[in-house]
RNA sequence: GCGGAAUUGGUGAAGUGGUUAACACGGCAGAUUGUGGCUCUGUUAUGCGUGGGUUCGAUUCCCACAUUUCGCCCCA
């Protein structure tokens, strides 16, 4: 037997149906809020993600799909959404659009090389929106109450946004030497992990496991410090506006994103629940005024978030919230020899083109059998043909629910469901 | 990349170094029922993740691998 690659998920049954309803709220959303469906290749140039992301580059080489194509391309398939949007923007001088800013969002499975676990897969779905040519404050704060309404909407409530400023380019160097000068002598009492950051991500020591509770940290230097006066201005503009619209937010100082083109603002989205574990953050996103210019495009104010649609799937199931399914037809039409197997096969069309849903058995089944395919598809109303009736142009239908059972004429059969149902 | 746990039929699962691997649900066929939903009977093909090893003999012990799962790393 085949199964399916590690770190995949087949979508079956009612995760599939969750799928479907989370990406249709998603949707409806976006549209309220004006925004424009965008859909852009699973496969990208590699330099497209291989570049602009700062010196973690080479980690995140590592956890991409790369190959080669018969052409000798170096082909990868995305491991996020926010690069290619930003590509198509660009590639597509969207900077030059008549209306702006320029407001998308997408829908679509992304690829990453990892170690599969909770809330972790090879390949996932994410959805999400970018903002392009707008540095005002309310965009941030649109694009943060966004996923809350869209979560509040979907039965998940008690969701906390942290949030945190990294500030622009040079108050982000600037505190990071700070951090690095004053973490430098206390090197030896960090874990192995963060000495390791140290020279590569330093920012990232504020987000260890281990270190988390220690004093080191406590007393490091913060971000807010080093925060220039336009960035300060910026994020509690954004503060403003989250309290108007009524987000409940937390500043997290110790919040950094793992690359360096997020500029000014960035948040995650957590759920309240012990259960989740590391998988409680559902959304996170950022501004990134840099990534426009580093790929090539002018200078481009840009905000944006992302959720995973598997952990919020996860949730929904945890959270025992229940979504609409369709788990019932409007009828089942039963037959027994050819003759009457000829109408039910027409009968079933004029149903369906009528805007019913209906059913006949197609596996030989006797009458018995076909009243319990028609209760496990919890048919409405059953339609019993018998060649019979025929010559009398009449045919049986029968209200499954109340047992009651008449003859009408075959032609009166959608008016009579119209009616009834 | 590192570490822990798991892997029995369509499903939930019990179990053992040795002849037919329980039980339940589901499926199918039949009986009964005014045309099903209740009940009863039968049935459900050489099934114990894969490959090696130990053994007279392994689903049961050992090793490797795969997958799943939990955590670390990383998290765009």
């Amino acid at each position: 037997m085949i199964s399916k690659p590690k770190g995949t998920v087949d979508f079956i049954k009612t995760d599939s149906e969750y799928y479907k309803y989370i990406s249709d709220v998603f949707d409806a959303y976006c549209e309220k809020y004006n925004y424009k469906y965008i859909r852009t290749p699973i496969f990208e140039s590699s330099e497209l993600f291989h570049r602009g992301v700062g010196d973690s580059s080479d980690i995140v080489r590592k956890e991409t799909y790369d190959f080669k194509d018969r052409g000798d391309r170096n082909i990868t398939l995305r491991p996020e959404g926010t690069a290619g949007v930003v590509r198509s923007f660009i590639e597509n001088k969207m900077y030059a659009d008549v209306i702006q800013p320029v407001k998308l969002y997408y829908n679509g499975t992304m690829y990453r090389y990892e170690r599969p676990q909770n809330g972790r897969l090879r390949e996932f779905t994410q959805i999400g929106v970018e903002v392009f040519g707008s540095n005002d404050p309310l965009i941030d704060a649109e694009v943060i109450s966004l996923p809350i309404n869209i979560y509040n909407s979907l039965g998940i409530e008690n969701t906390i946004v942290k949030i945190n400023s990294l500030g622009d380019n040079e108050s982000r160097e600037n505190y990071k030497k700070a951090l690095k000068e004053y973490l430098k002598p206390h090197l030896n009492d960090l874990c192995s992990d963060c000495k390791e950051r140290f020279e590569k991500n330093p920012l990232r020591i504020l987000d260890c496991k281990v270190d988390k509770d220690g004093d080191i940290l406590k007393n490091a230097p913060k971000i807010s410090e080093y925060l220039s006066k336009e960035s300060k201005e910026h994020l509690e503009k954004v503060l403003e506006y989250l309290d108007l619209l009524e987000i409940n937010y937390e500043i997290d100082e110790n919040l950094v994103r793992g690359l360096d083109y997020y500029t000014d603002t960035v948040f995650e989205i957590e759920v309240n629940s012990n259960e989740l574990g590391s998988s409680k953050v559902i959304g996170a996103g950022g501004r990134y005024n840099n990534l426009v210019n580093s790929l090539g495009g002018p200078e481009t104010s840009a905000v944006g978030f992302a959720l995973g649609v598997d952990r919020i799937i996860s949730v929904l199931k945890l959270k025992e919230i229940n979504i609409p399914i369709r788990n019932e037809i409007d009828a089942y039409i039963m037959y027994v020899n050819e003759t009457e197997k000829e109408k039910a096969i027409y009968l079933n069309q004029i149903l369906r083109l009528n805007g019913f849903s209906s059913e006949i058995n197609s596996l030989n089944k006797n009458l018995k059998a076909q009243f319990k395919e028609a209760d496990r598809y919890k048919a409405k109303y059953l339609i019993i043909l018998n060649s019979e009736d025929f010559k009398k142009s009449l045919i049986t239908i029968k209200d499954n629910v109340t047992k009651e059972e008449l003859k009408i004429k075959e032609l009166d059969l959608v008016e009579y469901l119209d009616t009834h149902i």
